[in-house]
DNA sequence: GTTTGTGAAATAGTTCACAGCA
DNA sequence: TGCTGTGAACTATTTCACAAAC
């Protein structure tokens, strides 16, 4: 056990929390690094090195009790609650993120959306009512808001995601593909499809026949 | 210029690419290793030493040509034709990564949808008409699939990948949320918002008086 | 015998710092 | 002078290898 982790650890977390929760569902009590590590596709020592950063969950000779570490790591990364998410922009993109039924049973709940467009203002999308911009920063605080999701276009990003960090947000999922600027305690994802698009072809184009 | 370019360079790429087009777009003809750094916070040095990877595009004292340079990496990544794209799994999130309009402008195109539903079949969705999913082997040959996007349940996900592996795709795009196996000379890259929610929490979790 | 947890060694990635060119 | 391109130095991350626990 030691202090400082890396993100890159941090990172893999939910991975394996991910994991674990289909061995609990597939009523699989233990499992070792080996096997844990050849479901990820990543070495045994790797993952035992990564959960050693954070305590001592296995027994030798036997491996990790599933339900035990699955436990362990919802509660090391915070899923032992729920958190509440707002939604900014619902285009064609945010509607489709408020309907996404992924959130709600891993711990994410939308519990409210903004838009500047004056014909969408006061309806209800996916249950929630959609809010003007304007009333952001109060509806983040009465809301307790933890969570702020992007999905405006790119053009509009960048003020918006000020908008959000002023108002006291501190984590945001930025679904427009544009980089964006945040002070250094906001943390902000982003979710690009075309970058990892992008990131691809450059070895498909390598590969066979191609052009 | 070296060779053998180590992964995660490769992967900034997309981003310089699309900073660059923005800076085109804004009639800028020459930029510096310092102020593209500012624009994706990271050094000057990086940017650089990722560039040197392929080669020498800037000139001493006064930077690099943003045309130029736009040019050269978009044809190192392969961005100057037109990607296939077939997608699997044509349920809520499948029609909605049908629908999403960020990708035809950005080189790639869908060109086939299969799904194993025998009431959406043959219907048309954005253009392009669902084909059952015994069609798929034939279908990526025809009209010659490039990447694969998988939209299927996470329960079907594997069965799906293992499918297209068959059929003779290199490049896949997995919007379930599991871990999938595929050979080493098959990429996947994977978009799981959920995934990246959770590793912000352990941060917010961390931070200010949650729980 | 099996498998963990972990320092030490090895490898990968980033930053430094400066020669050389415009 | 200003800025690139790049080895060398440094830092981060992964892998090794083994003592200790079961």
């Amino acid at each position: 056990m030691q202090r400082q982790i890396p993100e890159v650890v941090v990172s893999r977390l939910p991975m394996y929390v991910r994991g674990l929760a289909e061995l609990h569902q597939d009523d699989i009590d233990f499992i070792n690094s080996k096997d844990l590590g050849h479901r990820f596709g990543m070495s045994p020592d790797q993952i035992r090195k990564d959960l050693s950063y954070f305590g001592k969950f296995g027994r030798q000779g036997r491996g990790y009790n599933v339900a035990l570490l699955l436990s362990e790591l919802r509660q090391i990364l915070g899923l032992d609650r729920q958190w509440c998410m707002a939604i900014v922009g619902v285009g064609r993109l945010g509607r489709a993120i408020m309907d996404y039924k992924g959130f709600v049973p891993r711990g994410f709940k939308i519990v409210a959306a903004f838009d500047k467009e004056r014909n969408v203002i006061g309806k209800r999308v996916s249950g929630v009512v959609i809010q003007d911009m304007a009333e952001l920063e109060t509806a983040v605080r009465d809301k307790k808001v933890d969570i702020a999701v992007v999905a405006v276009p790119s053009t509009e990003a960048q003020e918006v995601i000020d908008k959000l960090v002023r108002s006291g947000i501190k984590s945001i999922l930025n679904y427009a593909p544009v980089y964006a600027y945040v002070p250094k305690d906001v943390r902000l994802e982003a979710i690009d499809p075309v970058l990892a698009l992008q990131g691809m072809t450059y070895y498909l184009a390598r590969s066979q026949d191609y052009r």
